[in-house]
DNA sequence: ATCGAAAACCTTTTT
DNA sequence: GGTTTTCGAT
């Protein structure tokens, strides 16, 4: 079973290596530059596949040996703790236990880190807790109750986004007020304002708050700053595309731009990243970052890595073709020097469940063949809810797979109200915390003596955790003498647990007695619900996670100034906040496989990114579907549907197969969808169509396509040609044309369904869509984008 | 306080 | 269509 905490393994340090010859010999001559540079900012653009974390490896590894660093000048930033995970053991089997003194960690927990032990500077308490986006919208929406917001115009969803926006830009709650220029920035800010307040007086930061209270820290304490950087004379920054503004001012204030007074000279910086591989911008990553960097680090050195160890040059020739149509980005053209390998396979489905048995045959039919096992196959889909279908048939099957993503592990509610204890246990302030476990198990407070106790601590300015106390001494007004007692037995029931927690008992144990003490588990237990099963065995793993974790404490050293002790419910806690993906995603080479074949993967595009598997089937390729509904009017977004179509295409490593379904239930109804306009950026010859749209669906799209297809393939088997001819002629065709504007009533005719009458109309421009009776041939729901075979009457 | 039925949602989500 | 949230009735 695996667990929250994968931590790396480590591994026997081998002989340090670190002579120049191992470090650089099996590398390409721009990975060696990027490797050997020293001196000016440098902008490590990596292609996917290019060889990126070797590059940073190797460059951390050189640092030590050629370079004179020591590990604990060095800072290595990534995004995921997998990411940070896999760094760190690579080096440390290039230089070995030496790693251990490096920071290699993501943006977040290194930001606790300096948190923690800057907390005195900033006036705040080292044990604060860390709310995630779940416990984020809860405070929020408690809030904008307590200011009167209505959540029909303002649901605590939008709120929470503008909110996190403003932090991503650094924007404080007092600028905030002044810059508001609407209704809806002015009551965001309005509840921005009084959000932060209650975060201090929860002892509590958000995520977006680790990243702009680093900053604070560093702007606002030139000393700290200066400490640091005289510390860290490296600073490293993986995926830099995916950086929001607050993390780029970050590492600015890392590095720093001048010498100081004090003779301190700005830290060396590498950073590396893919700006096609931006597929982030929803949660504000900015890939002006990286596109700006060469201005925002004058005399900037920028290396691009162009050759790629992963894919075929099939695979990688679609990928070009399909990136390329983005507007306005630098051009970079991957390559390899490993052959054509297999035509990509398209195939077109009626419906999504033909879909899904095309892919289910198809891997059998692999499997069969002996040409792939079920651990080398991934499939992708845009969104979450398409892998039901896939699941559906591999079910019937019996076809191995896992689901990766989805509801996680930590997001389970038992999972998080048990989490929800602890963080009340270790920060008695944490009034999220509290008033999620408040009643629950039901215990005889309701919402109404809830209400009681938080008016109470507004009223007199306090928390909710001193209001509950002053609850408990009869000091609160208009709480009925039962709700009184209920919460003396809950306050009692927290200072035992604390108690416990405090004497040193481990966490598993605190876990333990939370479970027994509150009647949880004793709830769940008695249920016959099938689910509250299911419950339980999450909570029992959640204790096993608990257990590993203060054995996997043992081996390490004591903690440093600040920060939590190893093995403690603090450290606990906050590895549970930033570690939060339960599901390890099963490796196409994992090493726990003998005879067996492994099981198949499926998962979104999003949760793909960074992984790579012999054979991929990338589903969906539907407008409205990939690219997005919600896309398909805006530009930029259609710009990251792009990259992400990019991100998915250069996953594959041998076998590529894209599909798309005719028709596919969407919202309960059968929606007709048109073909990915992304199919027509491939060059035709690249595709080997397994099955094409039936004649009976021929329409003037279709022949559109072809026509196109022969202009955009050419005979070159190269499809940098084609697409190089392409830009000067660049592809307009039929998107964002709407060809068709309908109303209820009107009438049309289709070339394969006949004549119709418009019963329902959607949606704007781009993403209008029409219900359409067609009397004997039924009611269908069609996308009325550019080209669709109808003609209005 | 708790249950059940209507109703309101419905991209992606590294931390 | 499927899940989660909200409201109204007991």
């Amino acid at each position: 079973m695996s667990t929250l905490f994968d931590l790396p393994a480590e591994k026997p340090a081998a002989a340090p290596a670190g002579r120049h010859a191992d470090l650089l010999a099996d590398l390409n001559p721009a990975q060696r530059e990027a490797v050997t540079h020293a001196g000016v900012p440098l902008l490590v653009v990596a292609g996917a596949g290019s060889g990126k974390t070797r590059v940073l490896t190797r460059r951390i590894a050189w640092l030590l040996a050629q370079r004179g660093a020591q590990p604990g000048e060095i800072m290595a930033i990534t995004f995921t703790n997998k990411a940070a995970a896999e760094m760190r053991e690579r080096v440390a089997s290039l230089v070995g236990r030496r790693a251990n003194a490096m920071w290699v960690s993501t943006f977040h927990s290194m930001c606790v880190r300096l948190l923690r032990r800057e907390a005195k500077t900033l006036g705040m308490s080292s044990n604060f807790s860390i709310y995630d986006s779940d416990d984020t919208k809860r405070l929020i929406t408690l809030v904008a109750r307590d200011l009167d917001v209505d959540p029909k115009r303002y649901p605590a969803r939008t709120l929470a986004v503008h909110i996190s926006n403003l932090k991503n830009e650094l924007v404080d709650p007092e600028s905030a007020k002044e810059k508001a220029a609407n209704d809806l920035e002015r009551r965001v800010a309005e509840v921005y304002v009084e959000y932060q307040r209650r975060l201090s007086l929860a002892n509590a930061m958000d995520f977006d708050d680790l990243i702009m209270r680093t900053v604070e820290l560093l702007q606002v304490f030139p000393d700290v700053a200066e400490h640091y950087r005289r510390r860290f004379r490296h600073v490293l920054v993986d995926e830099y595309q995916d950086t929001n503004h607050a993390q780029y001012t970050l590492v600015r204030e890392l590095v720093g731009t001048h010498r100081s007074e004090s003779g301190v000279e700005p830290a060396e910086l590498c950073v590396v990243g893919d700006a096609d591989q931006s597929i982030y911008a929803f949660r504000g990553a900015t890939i002006r970052n990286i596109e700006e960097f060469e201005r925002d680090f004058p005399n900037a050195r920028t290396i691009l890595l162009e050759q790629n160890y992963r894919s075929t040059q099939t695979i990688l020739s679609a990928a070009n073709a399909v990136i390329s149509r983005n507007p306005n980005r630098r051009d970079k053209r991957l390559w390899t020097d490993s052959g054509d390998g297999e035509k990509i396979g398209g195939y077109v489905a009626d419906n999504e469940h033909d879909e899904a048995a095309f892919v289910a045959g198809e891997i059998d039919a692999l499997a069969d063949r002996g040409e792939a096992k079920y651990s080398d196959v991934a499939v992708f889909y845009r969104t979450n809810n398409q892998s039901r279908v896939f699941e559906e048939i591999f079910i019937r099957l019996g076809l191995p797979y896992r689901v990766v993503g989805g509801v996680r592990f930590y997001e389970r509610r038992e999972v998080r109200d048990m989490l929800a204890y602890l963080r009340v246990i270790a920060n008695p302030e944490d009034t999220v915390s509290l008033r999620r476990v408040l009643n629950v198990p039901k215990r005889g407070i309701g919402d109404r003596a809830e209400a009681v106790v938080a008016t109470h601590a507004e009223r007199e300015r306090i928390s909710f955790n001193a209001a509950l106390r002053e609850a408990v001494e009869g000091k609160v007004p208009l709480l009925n003498p039962r709700s009184a007692k209920a919460i003396t037995g809950f306050v009692e029931l927290l200072d035992g647990l604390r108690e416990l927690a405090d004497e040193g008992a481990e966490v598993a144990d605190v876990l333990e007695a939370v479970l027994e003490r509150t009647g949880y588990r004793a709830e769940l237990e008695e249920s016959d619900d099938p689910q509250d099963a299911s419950r339980v065995e999450n909570l029992t793993e959640l204790v096993t996670v608990a257990r590993e974790f203060t054995e996997a404490a043992a081996e390490q050293p004591p903690a440093e100034d600040g920060l939590p002790e190893p093995g403690s419910l603090p450290a606990f806690l906050e590895r549970v906040s930033l570690v939060a993906d339960a599901d390890s995603i099963p490796s196409p080479d994992g090493e726990d496989e003998e005879e067996d074949s492994g099981v198949v993967t499926l998962m979104t595009v999003h949760t793909a990114k960074g992984l790579e598997y012999p054979v991929v089937f990338c589903t969906g390729w539907e407008d409205g579907v990939f690219p997005h509904l919600r896309a398909l009017g805006e530009p930029a977004e259609l710009a990251e549907e792009r990259r992400l179509a990019y991100v998915a295409i250069t996953r594959a490593r041998e076998r590529l197969y894209l599909s798309r379904a005719i028709t596919r239930s969407a919202w309960g109804q059968p929606m007709t969808n048109p073909a990915s306009r992304f199919f027509d950026e491939i060059p035709a010859d690249l595709i080997d169509w397994r099955r094409e749209e039936p004649e009976s669906y021929g329409s003037p799209r279709t022949a559109t396509t072809w026509g196109s297809r022969r202009s955009f393939g050419g005979d070159s088997a190269q499809a940098g040609v084609a697409a190089r001819g392409m830009r000067s002629t660049p592809f307009k065709g039929w998107q964002n044309t709407v060809a068709l504007k309908l109303d209820v009533g009107d009438r049309v005719s289709h070339d394969k369904y006949g004549l119709g009458t418009v019963v329902e109309a959607q949606g704007e421009g781009a993403r209008a869509t029409a219900t359409i009776d067609f009397g004997a041939a039924g009611k269908v729901k069609l996308m009325l984008i550019g080209s669709v075979p109808m003609v209005k009457l």
